[in-house]
DNA sequence: TAGACAGGAA
DNA sequence: TGAAATCCTGTCTA
């Protein structure tokens, strides 16, 4: 601790971190810019501070100066499983605080990791039973009727479960407070070799990156609780499936994938051909064009979670209990749907490994996948990969737009989810747009919107191509690959860019709407420009935003994610761009 | 029997 | 907060 340290730690439980401080003169008074204004520059400790925190804090809020961060219990739990205790994460916080951090804060913190690990489930026979390290921690959970009704108490005050109500219990308990610690074991599932090739298809040679191998160990052994179980979060475009393929060949049972559509079934298909031993004829897919269960079988959430109507039962779930599946691998797992967590409940004896890129969830539901699929095993921070030359290096500046006075009149009109339209419709974005292709000559540039009506207009006015849902799949892979050869540098998409994992790199973003505040959203659109050039030349991503108002806002909220990652946006004023050169450079 | 398309769901 | 994209299935056409 020491009084020109960035961090403040309040007694709620947020952490106020100063990412810049005043420039001081030889006596010490603040230094003035030519318009008297205080000079500030990065805090020297920032930094350091942000990558100590961000294991077991959550960055809430981040305006220019104080960026703020929250202790949850998820978020400490999800640092206890990969091995830090109290000690260490009050000593972090001591480290870059500036004065004394809050008793209370310490207490939750060492409250909260007690609490993991006091309650662990063990197989007894064919059943299991819930014991605690303390005696009155089973006794006080056993009073809540949640969690009673799912037992089985016994003559001896035992408590004993079902296999069916192991996903249940923890569920049950997380709502109240108290993460499991599952040691019941897993079912083996039948086994079948994957072996990892030493030359691609291609003949190029293949292994894994050191971080992969790591993450793919970190999950299989798992570290102060059991592994087979979790979540490996890795930024965009450094490798998931590949860590997938690890995991796959350390298990070495059959493997059911889960991923988002049909696009992705097909590349986790053409990577498992390209880098493992299995032949053809062991690998199957299960979606609407053809139903294939094979040793290893890749299907979408939306196959499974289909249904004739909503109140008939769901016609694929039994895939589940085809085969004995020895691991089920679920990919971009910030995005599983409801009544998938429902089935994985019932599927805790079987290995689970979760892949994203953000462990984030817009819809609040973070304590469902750390139960039902597992605490974070791994987490490789984007700068780190960044300068391991992995991903390539990015800057992010966020353009503020002026409303044009004519249509602030509507805008103050609007009401509020109207004012967001209307203000991320802005139509000076588009000269905006137009002035920084002009810029970017030569570059790739990817223009990513979110409404419809908006990006035609845009086509209208540059005469570049637009890939939108209803774009056929034919004219899509056309362009792209005309974008890929370069015949076309600059490329309108939709939302389909968000999806589409086929769409070609750039080294060029330019958002000019996005959903209200989805974080994830804005990192895999980031992600877009981040695999490494072959020149090793960095990328740049631009926010459009209307000034002084909700678009604005909700950017902000957007920008957290990769503000935690440790991106910093730039701000521009849109009319920097007009007259000088400094405001923006290529 | 393939391909196109509409409809419903989350 | 709302718009857009996706997928699966069933039906129609050639």
């Amino acid at each position: 601790m020491r009084p020109d340290n960035p961090l403040i730690v309040q007694s709620d439980r947020t952490l106020v971190l100063h990412t810049v401080r005043a420039v001081l003169d030889e006596r010490g008074q603040a230094r003035k810019d030519a318009e008297g204004r205080p000079m500030t520059e990065e805090h020297p400790l920032y930094a350091a501070a942000r990558d100590a925190l961000a294991p077991f804090a959550e960055l809430e809020k981040s305006p220019d100066y104080l960026h703020t961060y929250r202790i949850t219990p998820i978020s400490v739990w999800n640092a206890a499983a990969l091995g830090m205790g109290t000690d260490e994460i009050v000593a972090r916080m001591e480290e870059f605080s500036c004065v004394p951090v809050p008793q209370n804060v310490i207490q939750d913190v060492r409250s909260w990791i007690d609490r993991y690990g006091l309650l662990r489930i063990e197989r007894v026979g064919d059943r299991f039973e819930l014991l605690s390290s303390v005696e009155d921690a089973l006794e006080e959970v056993l009073s809540h009727e949640s969690i009673r009704r799912l037992l089985e108490i016994d003559a001896d005050g035992r408590a004993f479960l079902s296999e069916t109500e192991r996903g249940s219990i923890k569920q049950a308990l997380i709502k109240i407070g108290f993460p499991v610690d599952d040691r019941g074991g897993y079912i083996e599932g039948d086994p079948h070799p994957i072996p990892l090739r030493e030359k691609t298809l291609a003949g190029e040679p293949f292994a894994l990156r050191p971080y992969q191998a790591q993450a793919a160990e970190a999950f299989y052994r798992g570290g102060s609780v059991l592994g087979g179980n979790g979540v490996v979060v890795l930024p965009c475009g450094a490798g998931k499936t590949v860590v997938g393929l690890g995991v796959m060949n350390l298990v070495g049972a059959k493997t059911l994938i889960l991923t988002t559509n049909t696009v992705a079934v097909r590349q986790w298909r053409d990577e498992v051909l390209d880098k493992t031993g299995l032949r053809e004829d062991e690998v199957g897919e299960y979606t609407g064009e053809e139903k294939v269960v094979r040793p290893v079988t890749i299907t979408t959430y939306q196959m499974l979670t289909w249904r004739r109507s909503k109140t008939d039962d769901f016609v694929h779930f039994q895939l589940f209990s085809e085969q004995n599946w020895g691991l089920v691998i679920y990919d971009e797992v910030h995005l599983l749907p409801a009544p998938i967590f429902r089935v994985t409940a019932a599927l805790q004896a079987r290995r689970r490994l979760g892949l994203t890129a953000t462990l984030v969830r817009e819809d609040g539901k973070e304590d469902e996948v750390f139960c039902l699929i597992g605490p974070k095993r791994c987490d490789v921070p984007w700068k780190v990969l960044e300068g391991q030359g992995f991903i390539a290096a990015a800057r992010c500046k966020e353009i503020r737009v002026p409303l044009d006075p004519s249509l602030r009149a509507t805008y103050l009109g609007a009401d509020a989810r109207r004012k967001f339209r209307v203000a991320s419709e802005n139509p000076a974005k588009i000269a905006v747009v137009r002035s920084l292709i002009e810029r970017h000559k030569g570059d790739r540039i990817l223009i990513i919107g979110q409404y419809i009506d908006q990006l035609k207009e845009l086509r209208r006015h540059l005469d570049v191509p637009l890939i939108t849902g209803k774009t056929p799949n034919a004219d899509r892979q056309r362009l792209y690959d005309a974008f890929r050869r370069g015949e076309e540098n600059v490329l309108i998409v939709s939302k389909v860019g968000n999806f589409a994992i086929d769409l070609p790199d750039a080294n060029v973003a330019i958002q000019i709407s996005g959903t209200f505040g989805s974080r994830q959203e804005e990192a895999q659109r980031l992600g877009r420009i981040l695999r490494p050039k072959s020149d090793g030349s960095s990328a740049t991503f631009y926010a459009l935003v209307t000034l002084g108002s909700r678009d604005q806002e909700f950017a902000q909220k957007r920008q957290l994610f990769l503000t935690e990652q440790g991106y910093g946006y730039e701000i521009v004023e849109a009319s920097a761009l007009d007259d000088t050169q400094s405001g923006v450079q290529a």
